[in-house]
DNA sequence: CGAGTGCCTG
DNA sequence: CAGGCACTCG
């Protein structure tokens, strides 16, 4: 078997330099096939399905072989760890978010608001504080008042023009002199009386002081803040200060008993944080305390004592979900799998156990020893595992909304302040409605990208320069599907294995054990988005993207298809929205992220509609590959000409043809190698007779090719093209039994019988409507 | 040569 | 699926 490796290499690398024109090769290696499959290694084996409909019946006796991988594989999923690894994770989740709250949140969040209040209150009153509604206030009273004394003593002296000084003795000048200090006194106070009554926004000032010392962080005055009076105005200020008392006294007890009420809520909010800290940690107690006496009780072949530090570690080096199948061999054993898995996990368990146990009694050394008490173990480990991720949940959540409300409060008490922060709830419920795809864990990821920065955001001490971070409420609800998809994508990998999400898992509930033709024949669009992966189709083949019927001169965009590829899979993957001058390909949103390119959809008009008719003179259309597509049912060698009939809307040029004639080359290569995989498979599983094999509908290569050329199964493939397919099979089996392969250019007999095959394409593949027409029916 | 093909790679 | 390459054939 090593040598296939070797092998393998070599292949690669003659070949490379040997150019094989696929139909005369000279020098070589072994076929392309042993590249493509270099040993039959295990995941030829392990993805090995009932190919053929008819043939392969009474031999389904439990292949050792696949035991083996099987077991492998289980192996890999590592189960020394496993079984631990499922309530580690918990903890570690909840660890993690203790320590966001730790480093960030928790205590820092606490710190900062303790700060924050003591600035508010400590520094704010101990500065200065010019920027205070007082001194605006006393400033703007004092003036008044100044005008007030001068008016009322001219009326006080109605003889008398204002006084001059000069005219006056000194004794009567200072009584005159004090008077007028208490005129102006009273004036004053009246005046600001008035004042007071007349501005209904007390809290006005307040707030805009409040604004200041947040953003001066307490640092005391606003420097770049000119103010009012210059500091060298000094006395005089000082003393209208001291003369306003009054009201500033009455401000302030206002203010002060509102920073007083929030200090208090503040006090009550950290107590109660760490109160559920503290119901956090003893949680995480006892579940160590349990999980700690599982796992002594279990396996544990290494002496795991203390073993914490690595043992964490190791889970964290290893996220990615366990494989679906790796469950067997640690039957009872935790898998390593997320905590939002767990309640699946637990509830499929016991099944597998009772399949398990009486199956696999090996490997006793390690699983024996958990034995009967495993059971109640299990049970019971189950229950608290529930009630702990419940109990977490529900903690963490009350300790977010906590936060959250908080923090969203501020803003209201201050009238004019800055635009409110967006609610930072909002995300919750726009990302928490996917029932579908949304397991615990996802939530909890939730919480991960959108609480946890934000307390990071907005306690983080740090004054947001703009609210901005906060406002674009787009991107969170945006990012949010972006973790979806990649949960998808786990989930599927997870799933689906070597075999590379072909197909979706649930579809595929156990490929290994499936036998012949299982599928229902009439799936039809049962795949969730990541198997759409063709975002254009629609119902009625769909019709999508809308190309303004833009000159096809620009060079740069000569490659239609493969440009709106690109800007899919940027979609799928970024949220970029087709920054396309037209407006973008439109997704069948089923995933929020889609939902919001609907919305944007929308807005792009009809464009997009009528794109299938004939959009892009210049251009082939992802409607064209698909009816390329459908068109390799019936033929796999079209001529050039062929092509320009079929596709008359299309202006052809050299690149179009090229391009034309390389998707059919391309649609040739995943036929042929599906053939020549299956072909493999159908040897490996003990076919002898090429005859035994034949191609049905139900079969999984037909439903590797149709999933590849009618994705969205609503075209109808003909009979003709299972029969050939049947002829091909053969011929690879043929070929490959009679030991053909060995020769570098062993396919090229099987492509001329192939090419004689092609059948006539109907008509109505000429019409550029065609794709309506067909899949209407 | 250029069209067409297959293989490999990204 | 597209690019790039090697190669064949007319």
């Amino acid at each position: 078997m090593p040598d296939h490796d070797s092998e393998f290499l070599l292949n690669r690398q003659t070949k490379r330099r040997r150019v094989d024109n696929g139909v005369k090769r000279t020098v070589g290696s072994s076929s392309s096939l042993t590249a493509a499959f270099p040993a039959d290694s295990l995941i030829t084996r392990a993805v090995r399905l009932p190919v053929l409909v008819g043939a392969m019946n009474a031999r389904h006796a439990v292949d050792p072989d696949l035991l083996e991988c099987q077991g492998s594989q289980l192996v890999h999923g590592d189960p020394g760890e496993s079984k631990s690894n499922v309530l580690r994770k918990l903890l570690k989740r909840a660890n993690s978010y203790e320590e966001a709250m730790v480093p960030f949140p928790g205590t820092t969040i606490i710190s900062q608001l303790l700060k924050s209040s003591m600035t508010k209150n400590g520094g704010g009153a101990g500065g200065a504080e010019p920027g205070f509604p007082g001194s605006a206030l006393s400033s703007a009273g004092s003036e008044a008042a100044q005008e007030d004394a001068c008016s009322s003593s001219s009326r006080d002296s109605p003889g008398q023009e204002c006084p001059s000084p000069f005219a006056r003795p000194a004794h009567f000048e200072a009584e005159r002199l004090s008077d007028e200090h208490l005129r102006a006194k009273r004036a004053r106070v009246e005046n600001i009386i008035r004042g007071m009554s007349h501005s209904p926004c007390v809290g006005g000032p307040p707030s805009g002081c409040g604004r200041e010392r947040e953003q001066g962080d307490g640092e005391g005055e606003p420097e770049g803040h000119p103010l009012p009076h210059s500091p060298r105005d000094g006395y005089r200020e000082n003393k209208r200060k001291q003369k306003v008392p009054q009201q500033q006294q009455s401000f302030r007890q206002l203010v002060s008993a509102r920073k007083e009420q929030k200090a208090e809520e503040r006090r009550q909010l950290k107590l109660q944080l760490e109160d559920m800290q503290k119901q956090l940690r003893q949680l995480q107690e006892k579940f160590f305390q349990v999980y700690d006496s599982t796992d002594s009780e279990g396996n544990d072949p290494d002496p795991d004592g203390g073993n914490l530090s690595e043992d964490s570690a190791r889970s964290d080096a290893d996220e990615r979900p366990a494989r679906d199948s790796g469950a067997d061999r640690s039957d009872c054993e935790m898998p390593d799998l997320d905590p939002g898995h767990f309640l699946d996990r637990a509830r499929v368990q016991p099944r597998e156990r009772a399949v398990m146990d009486g199956e696999r009694p090996k490997r006793e050394g390690v699983l024996r020893v958990r034995g009967q008490g495993s059971t109640s173990m299990h049970a019971e480990g189950k229950q608290l595992a529930e009630t702990l991720k419940q109990e977490l949940n529900s903690a963490m959540s009350q300790v977010v909304d906590m936060v959250v409300k908080v923090f969203a409060k501020p803003p209201r008490p201050l009238p004019q302040g800055f635009p409110p922060l967006p609610e930072p709830q909002d995300p919750f419920p726009t990302n928490g409605d996917n029932p579908n795809f949304h397991t615990t864990n996802q939530r909890l990821q939730c919480f991960g990208d959108v609480i946890i920065p934000g307390p990071h955001e907005s306690f983080g001490g740090v004054p947001l320069p703009s609210a901005n971070d906060q406002t674009e409420a787009l991107p969170l609800v945006v990012r949010k599907p972006a973790s979806e998809l990649h949960h998808h994508h786990h989930h599927q990998r997870s799933a689906v294995g070597a075999h590379g999400g072909h197909h979706h898992p649930s579809l595929h509930p156990s490929s290994l054990s499936a036998n012949v033709g299982f599928s229902p024949p009439s799936f039809r669009q049962p795949f969730p988005l990541p198997l759409m992966g063709y975002p254009f189709q629609g119902p009625l083949g769909t019709p999508s993207l809308g190309y303004p019927g833009k000159d096809r001169g620009s060079p740069d965009s000569m490659d239609l298809s493969r440009e709106t590829t690109s800007l899919r899979t940027k979609m799928a993957s970024n949220h970029h929205l087709g920054h396309h001058r037209s407006c973008s390909p439109t997704h069948p949103g089923s995933t929020a992220e889609g939902l919001s390119l609907c919305l944007i959809k929308s807005e792009c008009g009809e464009l997009q509609d009528m794109s299938d008719i004939s959009p892009y003179p210049g251009r082939l259309s992802p409607n064209h590959l698909k009816k390329a597509k459908l068109m390799f049912f019936y033929t796999r060698y079209p001529s050039s000409n062929m092509l320009k009939m079929f596709f008359s809307d299309v202006k052809f040029n050299r690149c179009i043809t090229s391009q034309l004639i390389k998707w059919f080359s391309n649609f040739r290569e995943f036929y042929y190698i599906q053939m020549e995989k299956f072909a493999r498979q159908a040897i490996n599983d003990g076919v002898t007779g090429a005859d035994e094999i034949a191609v049905a509908r139900d079969c999984e290569l037909f439903r590797a090719l149709n999933m590849h050329y009618n994705k969205a199964n609503d075209f109808e493939v003909p009979e003709r093209f299972l029969e050939v397919a049947q002829i091909t099979l053969r011929e690879f089996f043929n070929a490959i039994v009679a030991g053909k392969d060995v020769d570098p250019s062993w396919k090229k007999a099987i492509y001329k019988v192939i090419c004689k095959l092609d059948s006539e394409v109907p008509e109505v593949f000429k019409s550029p409507t065609c794709l309506q027409e067909l899949l209407h029916e």
